[in-house]
DNA sequence: CTGAAAGCGCTTACAG
DNA sequence: CTGAAAGCGCTTACAG
């Protein structure tokens, strides 16, 4: 493997002015830098990246924490943060959570240890600072001493630059939609409790029934965990209430499915028995039987933004905490409009 | 940021014995080491892994070439991949190859710039060389100067590690299977033309219906590009053809699903007028209209084992190629068990 | 526009 | 078990 060094004899020059021919071509003059490049063409040279990185103190890397990578719904937004990256000459550390939450503190410390210059949080969880916050004075902008950027999943108080959605928003929308269809008994499957998602489309569901005057029916919210088994269950528990729905908002499309295909089991039809309505816009949601209606997240989008974001902040360009909110979008399919 | 000078001081050592114990720590007398912990403790200390690895010639980090990260396919080989990395202290690299194929030499370069110390290539296609092969002389082990294994897509003529299924003894199973259920007419919706996968699958297919004396009937093998679309599309073909078939095995789930949807959609009962099988089992198909009846593939071991080959590659442990076949499994569902 | 030289923060053979 | 010193391959202020 040759060296810088190399092709700087070969070419005559001196290592600095082969170093300025790769970054910043232009302070050399256009006979020199050819000769520089047919040398290192000769010698089949490459740059050697890890030195560069040493000198300029920084990896050239930025790491994304993802819940699960198995799940579309983060590897597409992985994909728009692939992409921007390489644009910007990044590139993409990944980190799976997977089933141990305390991975995230261990992906903090490869940025800490300088495998990365910034991070890039799915999960919904921020790492928990080695440092103290001081009392009396304002939260550090930066506490992890590199700079952070979360996506899709707002983490409360962690006064992080985020890029999402409106979920309240876009709940409501969904909410709108089955209220003009004439529903009236609009039940809702929830997502875990303490999930942010989870409260900002309950928040949205609640604003929508208020809004045309109406409130939930007793039972007709019930808590899932994001898994089509337990949209299947919230539909069991739907069909035990005194005034059965007969139309459902979940929280996200797994438990839609789920719920569609209980209902589907318990020989109801959907939409003619009861309407169903997810939330993400998830690849399968096109394809399943029926079709569901659905709010659609720019995922790759958000993706490139975060990615943005993040480069911004590693250039210093940007101060301050930022929220960037995307639009989302109502899909009406089958399972809404037999 | 405090470096290890500062830890070397804080501590009353060299940083050579700092260093040691950070990497040897056996080497270290308990009381020193014991003091150098501390004053790192004291100065808040992180290795800088830049630095290590400018030292160590090496980059720490592995390069994942996907196709496509946001298909659940690649991302669960991904998953298993970034798991036995961070059991083996690497990171993962991914690079997105998207709709332009040229991107690989993309990531090739990376390597050979050392951002990352190794290859793992799921996409059925390695780098173009940039040495040419010397005529007479064997092919070289390394022929990109660093370790490359291959995932899933045997790579032909490129003498490269590989793992992944028998996907001609699967093929043959999957056939089998509806041969089995008293099947005769049993059509084939085969890949693109050119793929590896769509080549063995076929020969598979064709090794079963042989197996019991049977040929397939005029029309009955169709290409499609692994899409639901095509799916649908090669059964609106057999729908054509003078002996319509009773089962059809597909080279993938999409294309099975496809079938599925095109099927009901003429008012057949899958699989009471027409069994089908897909090839992967990915996530959807277990959720279904009806449930498919597929071959699963251990994507999540085939990346551990991916990733463990690469490393022992690393570390020189190994020599010559090797080809590890891990075990595929038929998984029977309603798609043909009515 | 170009070069000499110091520096980035580690690691490691060598010597003791 | 520990240290002095050279080295990993770049970059960059400084000077000319």
């Amino acid at each position: 493997m040759s060296r810088m060094r190399d092709v700087a004899e070969r070419a005559g020059v001196s290592t600095a002015t082969v170093s300025r021919a790769y970054s910043s071509p232009e302070r050399v003059s256009p006979e020199v830098r050819e000769r520089i490049m047919r040398a290192a063409l000769d010698l089949n040279y490459t740059l050697n990246l890890v030195a560069r990185n040493l000198s300029r103190n920084e990896s050239g890397a930025v790491l994304v924490v993802v819940p699960d990578i198995g799940n579309p719904f983060f590897s597409k937004i992985l994909k728009g943060i692939e992409s921007r990256a390489r644009d910007l000459s990044y590139s993409v550390l990944i980190g799976d959570i997977g089933s141990d939450p305390g991975q995230i503190e261990t992906f903090a410390r490869d940025v800490a240890a300088r495998r990365a210059d910034g991070l890039i949080l799915l999960n919904g969880r921020a790492p928990a600072l080695n440092m103290a916050e001081v009392p009396g004075e304002p939260p550090r902008e930066r506490p992890l001493g590199y700079p952070v950027v979360v996506v899709s999943e707002r983490i409360p108080d962690a006064r992080l630059p985020t890029v999402g959605i409106d979920n309240v928003a876009a709940a409501k929308a969904a909410v709108l939609h089955l209220i003009e269809a004439g529903h009236r008994r609009v039940a809702h499957i929830a997502g875990p409790v303490a999930n942010v998602l989870t409260k900002e489309r309950l928040v949205g569901y609640l604003a929508a029934m208020r809004s045309v005057g109406l409130e939930p029916d007793a039972g007709a919210i019930v808590h899932g965990d994001f898994s089509i088994a337990s949209g299947r269950q919230a539909v069991r528990a739907f069909m035990g209430i005194e005034k059965r729905p007969s139309a459902i908002f979940a929280s996200n499309d797994e438990m839609a499915m789920g719920a569609i295909g209980e209902l589907k089991r318990l020989g109801l039809s959907v939409p003619g028995d009861v309407a169903v309505v997810g939330f993400d816009d998830i690849e399968f949601s096109e394809i399943c039987d029926p079709p569901l209606t659905t709010i659609h997240q720019p995922r790759f989008e958000m993706g490139q933004v975060a990615m943005s974001l993040l480069v911004r902040r590693l250039r210093g360009d940007i101060q301050g905490d930022e929220e960037i909110v995307l639009p989302a979008e109502l899909i009406v399919r089958a399972s809404t409009t037999g």
